[in-house]
DNA sequence: TATTGTTATACTCTATAACTATA
DNA sequence: TATAGTTATAGAGTATAACAATA
Protein backbone atom coordinates (compact mmCIF):
# COMPACT_ATOMS: atom_id res chain seq x y z
CA UNK A 1 0.00 0.00 0.00
CA UNK A 2 2.44 2.55 0.96
CA UNK A 3 6.06 0.86 0.20
CA UNK A 4 7.67 -2.18 1.58
CA UNK A 5 9.09 -0.83 5.37
CA UNK A 6 12.78 -0.58 4.11
CA UNK A 7 13.65 1.72 6.82
CA UNK A 8 16.34 0.90 9.51
CA UNK A 9 15.22 2.56 12.59
CA UNK A 10 18.12 4.37 13.73
CA UNK A 11 19.10 2.76 16.49
CA UNK A 12 22.59 3.62 17.80
CA UNK A 13 25.18 0.61 18.08
CA UNK A 14 24.01 -2.34 19.63
CA UNK A 15 21.72 -1.60 21.60
CA UNK A 16 17.81 -1.21 21.24
CA UNK A 17 15.70 1.68 21.66
CA UNK A 18 12.24 0.38 20.66
CA UNK A 19 10.87 1.24 24.54
CA UNK A 20 11.44 4.88 23.25
CA UNK A 21 10.58 4.26 19.60
CA UNK A 22 7.47 3.24 20.37
CA UNK A 23 6.34 6.92 20.78
CA UNK A 24 5.39 8.84 18.41
CA UNK A 25 7.26 11.78 19.98
CA UNK A 26 10.19 10.24 20.44
CA UNK A 27 10.99 9.32 16.92
CA UNK A 28 9.30 13.15 16.10
CA UNK A 29 12.10 14.81 18.61
CA UNK A 30 14.99 12.47 16.84
CA UNK A 31 13.93 13.67 13.52
CA UNK A 32 13.81 16.97 14.41
CA UNK A 33 17.31 16.98 16.76
CA UNK A 34 19.21 15.90 13.75
CA UNK A 35 17.77 18.07 11.11
CA UNK A 36 18.01 21.29 13.74
CA UNK A 37 21.39 20.02 13.71
CA UNK A 38 22.03 20.24 10.43
CA UNK A 39 20.62 23.00 9.52
CA UNK A 40 22.01 25.36 12.06
CA UNK A 41 25.05 26.22 11.35
CA UNK A 42 24.19 27.54 7.96
CA UNK A 43 21.40 29.91 9.84
CA UNK A 44 24.58 30.83 11.82
CA UNK A 45 26.77 31.18 8.83
CA UNK A 46 24.69 34.20 8.41
CA UNK A 47 24.69 35.85 11.41
CA UNK A 48 21.16 34.34 12.44
CA UNK A 49 19.80 32.04 14.91
CA UNK A 50 17.12 29.96 14.58
CA UNK A 51 15.05 32.42 16.32
CA UNK A 52 15.94 35.24 14.53
CA UNK A 53 15.49 33.65 11.32
CA UNK A 54 11.87 32.40 12.55
CA UNK A 55 11.35 36.23 13.43
CA UNK A 56 12.47 37.67 10.16
CA UNK A 57 10.28 35.00 8.61
CA UNK A 58 7.19 35.75 10.11
CA UNK A 59 7.99 39.72 9.77
CA UNK A 60 8.71 39.36 6.12
CA UNK A 61 5.00 38.01 5.85
CA UNK A 62 3.79 40.24 7.93
CA UNK A 63 4.57 43.59 7.52
CA UNK A 64 3.43 45.87 10.99
CA UNK A 65 3.04 43.01 12.94
CA UNK A 66 3.94 44.34 16.66
CA UNK A 67 5.96 42.62 19.11
CA UNK A 68 2.61 40.70 21.03
CA UNK A 69 1.40 39.43 17.94
CA UNK A 70 4.73 38.14 17.03
CA UNK A 71 5.07 36.37 20.33
CA UNK A 72 1.88 34.53 19.51
CA UNK A 73 2.95 33.60 16.02
CA UNK A 74 6.15 31.82 17.23
CA UNK A 75 4.87 30.70 20.77
CA UNK A 76 7.29 32.71 23.21
CA UNK A 77 6.93 35.33 25.59
CA UNK A 78 6.69 38.75 24.63
CA UNK A 79 9.57 39.09 27.19
CA UNK A 80 11.52 37.00 24.79
CA UNK A 81 10.44 38.57 21.76
CA UNK A 82 11.70 41.84 22.98
CA UNK A 83 16.07 40.39 22.77
CA UNK A 84 14.88 39.02 19.39
CA UNK A 85 13.57 42.18 17.46
CA UNK A 86 16.01 43.95 19.70
CA UNK A 87 19.12 41.99 17.59
CA UNK A 88 17.02 41.99 14.44
CA UNK A 89 17.21 45.60 14.68
CA UNK A 90 20.78 46.00 15.79
CA UNK A 91 21.74 44.24 12.79
CA UNK A 92 19.38 46.82 10.84
CA UNK A 93 17.38 43.70 9.20
CA UNK A 94 13.82 45.25 10.52
CA UNK A 95 12.92 48.30 11.87
CA UNK A 96 10.48 49.09 14.76
CA UNK A 97 7.98 51.94 13.34
CA UNK A 98 5.62 53.90 14.92
CA UNK A 99 1.88 53.62 15.08
CA UNK A 100 -0.40 55.93 14.42
CA UNK A 101 -3.24 56.08 17.13
CA UNK A 102 -1.18 53.41 19.57
CA UNK A 103 2.30 55.14 21.01
CA UNK A 104 2.55 51.72 22.95
CA UNK A 105 3.42 49.55 20.24
CA UNK A 106 5.25 49.16 17.39
CA UNK A 107 5.13 48.02 13.55
CA UNK A 108 7.49 45.76 12.38
CA UNK A 109 9.21 45.58 9.32
CA UNK A 110 12.01 44.32 7.56
CA UNK A 111 14.41 46.34 5.60
CA UNK A 112 16.05 46.25 2.59
CA UNK A 113 18.86 44.53 3.85
CA UNK A 114 16.54 41.98 6.11
CA UNK A 115 14.86 41.17 2.81
CA UNK A 116 17.91 40.30 1.09
CA UNK A 117 19.22 38.30 4.36
CA UNK A 118 15.77 36.57 4.39
CA UNK A 119 15.68 36.00 0.62
CA UNK A 120 19.36 33.77 0.66
CA UNK A 121 18.40 32.72 4.09
CA UNK A 122 15.34 31.06 2.65
CA UNK A 123 17.40 29.34 -0.14
CA UNK A 124 19.67 27.58 2.06
CA UNK A 125 17.25 26.40 4.38
CA UNK A 126 15.05 25.04 1.64
CA UNK A 127 18.92 23.58 0.02
CA UNK A 128 19.01 21.58 3.86
CA UNK A 129 15.16 20.59 2.96
CA UNK A 130 15.84 19.25 -0.08
CA UNK A 131 18.64 17.49 0.85
CA UNK A 132 17.29 15.85 3.85
CA UNK A 133 13.68 15.02 2.21
CA UNK A 134 15.76 14.00 -1.32
CA UNK A 135 14.66 10.34 -0.56
CA UNK A 136 11.02 11.18 -0.30
CA UNK A 137 8.93 11.79 -3.54
CA UNK A 138 6.99 14.67 -4.03
CA UNK A 139 3.65 12.98 -2.36
CA UNK A 140 5.69 11.68 0.32
CA UNK A 141 7.03 15.13 1.41
CA UNK A 142 3.61 16.89 1.60
CA UNK A 143 1.80 13.59 3.17
CA UNK A 144 4.42 14.06 6.07
CA UNK A 145 3.87 17.70 6.80
CA UNK A 146 -0.04 17.22 6.73
CA UNK A 147 0.54 13.98 8.64
CA UNK A 148 2.71 16.12 11.11
CA UNK A 149 0.39 18.77 10.60
CA UNK A 150 -2.83 16.71 11.79
CA UNK A 151 -0.74 15.90 15.20
CA UNK A 152 -0.09 19.23 16.16
CA UNK A 153 -3.86 19.99 15.94
CA UNK A 154 -4.88 16.60 17.28
CA UNK A 155 -3.08 17.41 20.82
CA UNK A 156 -4.57 19.86 23.71
CA UNK A 157 -2.68 22.87 23.06
CA UNK A 158 -3.14 22.75 18.93
CA UNK A 159 -4.94 25.72 18.06
CA UNK A 160 -7.88 25.37 15.57
CA UNK A 161 -10.84 24.22 17.67
CA UNK A 162 -12.78 24.47 14.29
CA UNK A 163 -13.56 20.40 13.99
CA UNK A 164 -15.74 19.31 11.18
CA UNK A 165 -18.85 19.21 12.72
CA UNK B 1 -4.29 9.46 -3.52
CA UNK B 2 -4.01 9.79 -0.12
CA UNK B 3 -6.96 12.01 1.36
CA UNK B 4 -8.45 15.35 0.72
CA UNK B 5 -6.04 17.53 2.52
CA UNK B 6 -8.18 18.93 4.61
CA UNK B 7 -5.71 19.93 7.78
CA UNK B 8 -6.25 23.48 8.52
CA UNK B 9 -2.31 24.06 8.67
CA UNK B 10 -2.42 25.69 12.69
CA UNK B 11 -1.48 28.98 11.74
CA UNK B 12 -1.95 31.49 14.53
CA UNK B 13 -4.95 34.13 14.55
CA UNK B 14 -5.01 36.44 11.29
CA UNK B 15 -1.40 35.90 10.43
CA UNK B 16 0.42 33.66 8.14
CA UNK B 17 3.17 31.38 8.70
CA UNK B 18 3.71 30.17 5.33
CA UNK B 19 7.10 31.20 5.46
CA UNK B 20 7.99 28.70 8.26
CA UNK B 21 5.47 26.31 7.23
CA UNK B 22 7.21 25.70 3.98
CA UNK B 23 10.43 24.16 5.78
CA UNK B 24 9.68 20.49 7.14
CA UNK B 25 11.56 21.37 10.31
CA UNK B 26 9.40 23.74 11.53
CA UNK B 27 6.54 21.41 10.91
CA UNK B 28 8.46 19.15 13.26
CA UNK B 29 9.57 21.42 15.85
CA UNK B 30 5.97 22.68 16.26
CA UNK B 31 4.11 19.12 16.22
CA UNK B 32 6.71 17.82 18.38
CA UNK B 33 6.60 20.49 21.44
CA UNK B 34 2.97 20.28 21.14
CA UNK B 35 3.24 17.19 21.94
CA UNK B 36 6.00 17.67 24.21
CA UNK B 37 3.77 20.07 26.35
CA UNK B 38 1.16 17.33 26.19
CA UNK B 39 2.79 14.51 27.83
CA UNK B 40 4.82 16.42 30.17
CA UNK B 41 2.67 16.76 32.94
CA UNK B 42 2.28 13.09 33.08
CA UNK B 43 5.44 12.36 33.08
CA UNK B 44 6.43 14.93 35.88
CA UNK B 45 3.37 13.33 38.35
CA UNK B 46 5.55 10.11 38.32
CA UNK B 47 8.40 12.20 39.44
CA UNK B 48 9.80 11.79 36.20
CA UNK B 49 11.31 14.00 33.49
CA UNK B 50 11.86 13.25 29.95
CA UNK B 51 15.48 12.21 30.46
CA UNK B 52 14.84 10.08 33.08
CA UNK B 53 12.03 8.66 31.37
CA UNK B 54 14.08 8.23 28.76
CA UNK B 55 17.29 6.63 30.50
CA UNK B 56 14.82 3.96 32.67
CA UNK B 57 13.43 3.05 29.32
CA UNK B 58 16.55 2.40 27.57
CA UNK B 59 18.19 0.52 30.59
CA UNK B 60 14.99 -1.80 31.31
CA UNK B 61 15.62 -2.58 27.78
CA UNK B 62 19.27 -3.19 27.49
CA UNK B 63 20.44 -4.14 31.22
CA UNK B 64 24.10 -4.31 32.21
CA UNK B 65 24.42 -1.30 30.04
CA UNK B 66 27.11 1.31 31.18
CA UNK B 67 26.72 5.12 31.53
CA UNK B 68 28.65 5.75 28.41
CA UNK B 69 26.77 3.67 26.26
CA UNK B 70 23.58 4.87 27.83
CA UNK B 71 24.58 8.65 27.08
CA UNK B 72 25.23 7.36 23.24
CA UNK B 73 21.66 6.07 23.20
CA UNK B 74 20.12 9.41 24.54
CA UNK B 75 22.46 11.19 22.49
CA UNK B 76 23.75 13.17 25.48
CA UNK B 77 26.88 13.93 27.16
CA UNK B 78 28.25 11.16 29.88
CA UNK B 79 28.53 14.38 32.60
CA UNK B 80 24.47 14.67 31.96
CA UNK B 81 24.35 11.04 31.85
CA UNK B 82 25.74 11.10 35.84
CA UNK B 83 22.91 13.39 36.69
CA UNK B 84 20.14 11.23 34.93
CA UNK B 85 21.77 8.26 36.80
CA UNK B 86 22.10 10.20 40.14
CA UNK B 87 18.22 10.63 40.10
CA UNK B 88 16.92 7.31 39.04
CA UNK B 89 19.32 5.64 41.61
CA UNK B 90 18.54 8.48 44.11
CA UNK B 91 14.14 7.17 43.38
CA UNK B 92 15.51 3.22 44.18
CA UNK B 93 14.29 2.96 40.61
CA UNK B 94 17.64 2.04 38.90
CA UNK B 95 21.12 0.40 40.49
CA UNK B 96 24.96 0.84 39.86
CA UNK B 97 26.36 -2.17 39.74
CA UNK B 98 30.10 -3.83 39.92
CA UNK B 99 31.36 -5.08 36.71
CA UNK B 100 33.89 -8.05 36.74
CA UNK B 101 36.54 -7.27 35.11
CA UNK B 102 36.25 -3.37 34.92
CA UNK B 103 36.09 -1.44 37.88
CA UNK B 104 35.82 1.61 35.96
CA UNK B 105 32.35 1.48 35.18
CA UNK B 106 29.02 0.36 36.35
CA UNK B 107 26.58 -1.78 34.88
CA UNK B 108 23.27 -0.38 34.91
CA UNK B 109 20.18 -2.20 36.34
CA UNK B 110 16.42 -1.54 37.12
CA UNK B 111 15.43 -2.49 40.56
CA UNK B 112 11.86 -4.14 40.52
CA UNK B 113 10.57 -0.32 41.80
CA UNK B 114 12.06 0.95 38.27
CA UNK B 115 10.00 -2.03 36.02
CA UNK B 116 6.87 -1.30 37.76
CA UNK B 117 7.58 2.67 37.12
CA UNK B 118 8.04 1.55 33.45
CA UNK B 119 5.06 0.03 33.22
CA UNK B 120 3.02 2.44 34.47
CA UNK B 121 4.59 5.52 32.85
CA UNK B 122 4.78 3.41 29.31
CA UNK B 123 1.18 2.72 30.09
CA UNK B 124 0.06 6.25 30.45
CA UNK B 125 2.34 8.26 27.78
CA UNK B 126 0.73 5.47 24.97
CA UNK B 127 -2.33 6.42 26.40
CA UNK B 128 -1.28 10.25 25.32
CA UNK B 129 0.00 8.48 21.82
CA UNK B 130 -3.13 7.06 21.46
CA UNK B 131 -4.83 10.14 21.64
CA UNK B 132 -2.58 12.57 19.91
CA UNK B 133 -3.30 9.58 17.06
CA UNK B 134 -6.51 9.50 17.63
CA UNK B 135 -7.25 10.70 13.74
CA UNK B 136 -4.59 9.08 12.08
CA UNK B 137 -5.57 5.40 10.65
CA UNK B 138 -3.02 2.78 12.02
CA UNK B 139 -1.61 2.70 8.08
CA UNK B 140 -0.53 6.62 8.73
CA UNK B 141 0.57 5.74 12.08
CA UNK B 142 3.26 3.44 10.77
CA UNK B 143 3.87 5.82 7.65
CA UNK B 144 4.12 8.57 9.98
CA UNK B 145 7.14 6.90 11.69
CA UNK B 146 8.13 5.60 8.79
CA UNK B 147 9.45 8.77 6.79
CA UNK B 148 9.92 10.44 10.23
CA UNK B 149 13.15 7.44 10.44
CA UNK B 150 13.48 8.41 7.02
CA UNK B 151 14.18 11.69 7.43
CA UNK B 152 15.92 11.47 10.09
CA UNK B 153 18.24 8.81 8.76
CA UNK B 154 19.06 10.63 5.82
CA UNK B 155 20.75 13.96 7.52
CA UNK B 156 23.93 13.96 7.84
CA UNK B 157 24.24 12.99 11.72
CA UNK B 158 21.64 10.29 11.12
CA UNK B 159 23.26 7.37 11.98
CA UNK B 160 23.10 3.71 9.47
CA UNK B 161 25.66 4.55 6.93
CA UNK B 162 23.87 1.27 5.45
CA UNK B 163 23.21 2.42 2.29
CA UNK B 164 21.20 -0.41 0.18
CA UNK B 165 23.76 -0.72 -2.25
C1' DT C 1 48.21 6.44 27.01
C1' DA C 2 43.15 5.78 26.82
C1' DT C 3 38.72 5.27 29.04
C1' DT C 4 34.87 5.58 32.81
C1' DG C 5 32.75 8.20 35.71
C1' DT C 6 32.75 12.60 38.01
C1' DT C 7 32.77 17.60 39.08
C1' DA C 8 32.65 22.44 38.13
C1' DT C 9 31.40 25.73 35.10
C1' DA C 10 29.19 28.19 31.42
C1' DC C 11 26.03 28.92 27.82
C1' DT C 12 21.47 28.89 25.45
C1' DC C 13 16.73 29.14 25.64
C1' DT C 14 12.78 30.43 27.77
C1' DA C 15 9.56 31.75 31.48
C1' DT C 16 7.99 34.72 35.45
C1' DA C 17 7.35 38.89 37.65
C1' DA C 18 7.66 43.60 38.28
C1' DC C 19 8.06 48.02 36.09
C1' DT C 20 6.85 52.22 32.46
C1' DA C 21 4.24 54.44 29.34
C1' DT C 22 0.53 54.63 27.16
C1' DA C 23 -4.59 53.45 26.35
C1' DT D 1 -8.12 49.27 34.61
C1' DA D 2 -5.85 47.02 30.95
C1' DT D 3 -2.27 46.56 27.38
C1' DA D 4 2.61 46.96 24.79
C1' DG D 5 6.95 46.88 25.59
C1' DT D 6 10.80 46.47 28.77
C1' DT D 7 13.96 44.77 32.42
C1' DA D 8 15.82 41.65 35.75
C1' DT D 9 16.04 37.25 37.30
C1' DA D 10 15.72 32.36 37.56
C1' DG D 11 15.31 27.74 35.93
C1' DA D 12 15.87 23.80 32.73
C1' DG D 13 18.77 21.51 29.69
C1' DT D 14 23.00 20.60 27.86
C1' DA D 15 27.92 21.18 26.65
C1' DT D 16 32.96 21.77 27.69
C1' DA D 17 36.95 21.02 30.28
C1' DA D 18 39.64 19.25 33.83
C1' DC D 19 40.28 15.51 37.21
C1' DA D 20 40.64 10.70 39.70
C1' DA D 21 40.54 5.89 39.31
C1' DT D 22 41.26 2.22 36.48
C1' DA D 23 42.50 -0.10 32.14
Amino acid sequence: MTRPRRTAPPAPAGLSDANLRQFIGYNMKRAYLTIDADIRPTIEALGLRPATFSALAVIIENPDITQTILGQALHIERSGVVLIVDELEGADLISRNKVEGDRRSYALRATLAGQRMWATACKRVQEHDNRVLARLSPEERTLLKDLLNRVEAAAPSGRSGEETP
